[in-house]
DNA sequence: AATGAATGAGCCTTCATTCAT
DNA sequence: GATGAATGAAGGCTCATTCAT
């Protein structure tokens, strides 16, 4: 029946990244049981230790499967319209790429909730996530703000200010509960992401200016 | 044999709570096992099950009991010096009350990790936390955003002016192994944190600006 | 009802290790399960790792008990009539001795064929059983042989004429399936142990005389 | 494409029997896995199911083809210079022998420590081993002992003397490992089996002087 | 005929919890 | 009241085996 042998691993393989994703995402790595996971995927219990060796590497492996699939669906803005726009479009353009990373609720919901967790309870993964997804994106970030305040990338204020920009929009992933019991107007969907890039934008910006080294 | 039955049990007790904060602050509820738990407070294996009933209900206790510690020893602004100051002031004094509640790194350390972590991995316990934790803190920094910019407490410019406030300052504590890879030289000392309350400060004082609305 | 709970332990220490020691005895370390140990004991699955941590560290303490046992049921000829008696004696003492341990088919049957079985597939606990168990018998075989045939008992000849009388006595052991079907008449009860023990003796000194150094 | 399917399925077969009879050796039967057996044959992971139907299956043929190969290797005294020698070149011949088949470190390493390892921990091929391997070596033995000592073949005390010099062999094998604790200095390359060959065969012939009968 | 993806039973270990003292 | 030995469910992982191709 099966046609295609290859294409038939690679879809289990597909599904128990994809399950994998949501369930590392919802619980953590630790309170993640493979046996849920396998579930999800349609997979039988052995099928992560066949295909990935063990749950850690299976893990890492969740990691590089969504890079991929991040950046085919947000790509950050030096990889589009790039550098001609003036920095405060581009500004905005970053946050609004990362609150919809992080809120994407689609078929990928779990993505940005993944990172955000490695970042807090990190892991073996750690490394392998700073360097190939978060480091890249704090770079473009400080460019971003350097162009901003005209201090050199590598200034203390200069990444300050980057935090500022990055805390407020991680805020609503890592505290979403909370939000969502204090002030229950607050939607995530696309319009509301567009009102809180705005805002945090707005704020970031005027938030900055007293850091502006003078120019000449 | 014992002198005083009832303060051993007292004492027991206690050292239950402040083993389980510290533990659950590091490695979250589910993680943590009660075996360390009792363990850490010189207690026998049965003792949380004895004086708590179970792993749930010590959790419970422990947010109840790190309120009163948290409270006398970082009082908010409002509780003290209070109302006569003015609102830059008032806000610095939050921001850098808020720093040191989830930066104290003292017999106490625990008391900001723990709200944090269940602030993004919400338990039953969030409830109780958002109630008589948050909710009077989120009051309180409502009410001096509203005097910077003029709007009535209740409106969504209120709200997330003071979440793009508290998201900078909770940024340093869920991402602090990220900013550690990133940003090697910063630090959490008491002289650090007077100047990440300064930058807090300063970069949301000028945020808000453009949502100030007009008076007369 | 439990008069004494700390007897009680000690006597469910007791019956894992006893069973643990027949188990491990039969089918070596690997093959051998935690579950079949703690069934054959009247315990819990749970009870190996309470009372001795992992499966390994009970493996260890089965051959420190396994030695008090021995010692305690055969103790070897230095450590009772001693150095009076004629070398050809203490060989036989020895070898009778040894024999014993191996076939013992009481309450303890397993102590010989756990130690052989460790010296033909050993694990970490070999070097313990060397020191503790194996050297001793080595140490007081060679002082009879040296005794014997002139030699000092560092000398190469000593040492292979040891190994000689061993495996005589060893063979009886590892290969007594085959014995069985190739020789069904031999038994291994008190009264064919003795009779073996007489063949390896005559046979040993009788091998050992062409070892023999000229003395004056 | 395959130009000689045939001939294709007959190494693979061999392969598999060449490789599950290193590991059986190196790690007895229920230690060995398929999937290693498989790896080492470059074979694909059903293969031993596919031409053996089990692992047990597996393991029965490989006694059955390790006999062949052992025996166009070492052919036993009877096979070749026969009958004509002296009983004491004889008994040097098959010690020599057995021990070069129990030391084989060459491409064929396993079949000794197969065959002894089957004879410590018997499983349903020993009935086979005894009967084609084991019996044939002792039936050789026993007729140079009956020469030797002068008893008939059937007599319990050509047994037990065939038994003192097949321990002497089977010891080092069984005990390696002790041995190379005890006496480091012991080597087991082609010298050093001459000279144990030598020894045994010394210590054996004085040993069996006094189970000479007296004939006329 | 021969492959390799997939299976499910079973292993060691950990854990919160219970129960008899 | 307080202990700690004992429990059983569940977790990650390994393995021989099967099955569709």
């Amino acid at each position: 029946m099966k046609l295609n042998p290859q294409a038939d691993q690679a879809e289990t393989r597909q599904q128990l990244l994809e399950a994998a994703g949501a369930v590392f995402a919802e619980v953590g790595f630790r309170n993640a049981t493979v046996r849920e996971i396998c579930q999800r995927a349609g997979a039988n219990i052995a099928a992560v230790n066949y295909h990935f060796g063990d749950k850690e590497r299976l893990y890492m492996e969740v990691f590089r499967y969504s890079q991929e699939k991040a950046h085919a669906r947000y790509p950050l803005v030096s990889e589009t319209t790039a550098a001609t726009l003036p920095p405060e479009k581009k500004l905005y353009f970053f946050v609004h790429t990362l609150l919809q990373r992080i809120f994407d609720e689609g078929e990928a919901a779990w993505h940005g909730k993944l990172m955000l967790r490695e970042m807090m309870e990190p892991t073996a993964a750690l490394d392998f996530v700073v360097t190939e997804k978060i480091r890249p994106m704090s770079v473009q970030l400080s460019a971003i703000v350097a162009e901003l305040i005209g201090c050199p990338v590598t200034d203390a204020r200069t990444w300050h200010c980057g935090f500022s920009v990055v805390g407020q929009c991680a805020f609503y992933c890592h505290s979403r509960p909370v939000v969502a019991r204090l002030f229950p107007e607050q939607t995530f969907d696309t319009e509301a992401l567009h009102q809180l890039a705005d805002h945090i934008t707005k704020f970031s910006l005027a938030g900055m200016k007293p850091f502006r080294v003078a120019k000449k």
